[in-house]
DNA sequence: AGCCAGGCTGACG
DNA sequence: CGTCAGCATGGC
């Protein structure tokens, strides 16, 4: 039996935009099947990053107070391991966006494009593949799904991935190689990249510096500068499982837990 | 009503 | 190398 804060890590926490809660449970289609938070199977383990020591990041951090109390008031927060196309879609998606609409934007995709599944009665769309949103209209998905310019990053993107652009093998790399690679892609910078590489490749040392993250750390950690200089500077300080950290502190200032 | 949102691209210094 | 307008859309 699985212990983590179900609605947290796969509503609210913005890693993740396609689970739903239907009757008693978090449902959700991952990777063309239908996915429960109560599965148990080898994938459901990787998943949902079963086996994580989780306290041992608090200790991680122990140096930083805002840290450690994020840590402390967030206890179930996971940090899943999605599969990288998914990952990539919802955050080429989520620039210059609200968590809310990211939401929308994110389900109307699957909607629109994905397979159907039916699973005790209620319809659920899985994510359609690189070769369905490859052959796409910018113009006719920006009408269909209302994510404005980020249809063309949406198709472009999708053909590179259908065309073989290796995002398995990122997962190989030392982050700053496989950052420098996924930025290749149009639509995929600095932030959506350590995103990707985060929530889809295992890459723990991985610092998304969004808005949120952004003002947290001039505030929380008293460093200032670019965005890139942040992110290094996160590593530094929050060592090798500084994404991890990260979730928490986004969270955290997110949703006003913490005062910025 | 107007600023903001899990930013990026391309142009220009 | 850094800076910056422009970008589509809707939440609040």
């Amino acid at each position: 039996m699985r212990e983590f804060d179900e609605q947290l890590t796969l509503i609210d926490s913005a890693q993740v935009f396609h689970w739903q809660f239907l009757d008693d449970e978090y449902v959700s289609i991952v990777d063309g099947k239908v996915r429960t938070s109560r599965d148990e199977d080898d994938f459901a383990k990787k998943y949902f990053d079963d086996g994580r020591d989780y306290a041992l990041l608090k200790q991680q951090c122990c140096a930083f107070p805002t840290a450690v109390k994020a840590i402390d008031m967030l206890p179930g927060l996971r940090v899943l391991n999605q599969p990288i196309w998914e990952a990539l879609i919802a955050f080429l998606l989520s620039q210059n966006n609200n968590v809310k609409r990211i939401r929308g934007l994110v389900l109307g995709i699957c909607e629109k494009y994905g397979d159907r599944y039916t699973y005790k009665g209620h319809t659920l769309y899985g994510f359609p593949e690189p070769s369905t949103l490859a052959k796409l209209d910018p113009n006719v998905l920006k009408t269909q799904v209302t994510c404005g310019y980020r249809a063309e990053y949406i198709v472009e993107t999708s053909k590179l991935v259908k065309d073989g652009f290796p995002l398995e093998s990122l997962k190989e790399m030392e982050v700053e190689t496989a950052r420098k690679e996924i930025t290749r892609l149009k639509g995929v910078g600095p932030k959506v990249a350590d995103c990707v590489l985060l929530f889809g490749t295992g890459h723990t040392d991985a610092f998304p510096v969004d808005v949120w993250v952004s003002r947290l750390m001039e505030s929380w950690f008293d460093v200032h500068g670019s965005r890139e200089y942040m992110c290094g500077e996160a590593r530094r300080l929050l060592g090798p499982n500084c994404g991890l950290v990260q979730q928490y502190l986004f969270h955290a200032a997110r949703t006003g837990l913490i005062e910025i």
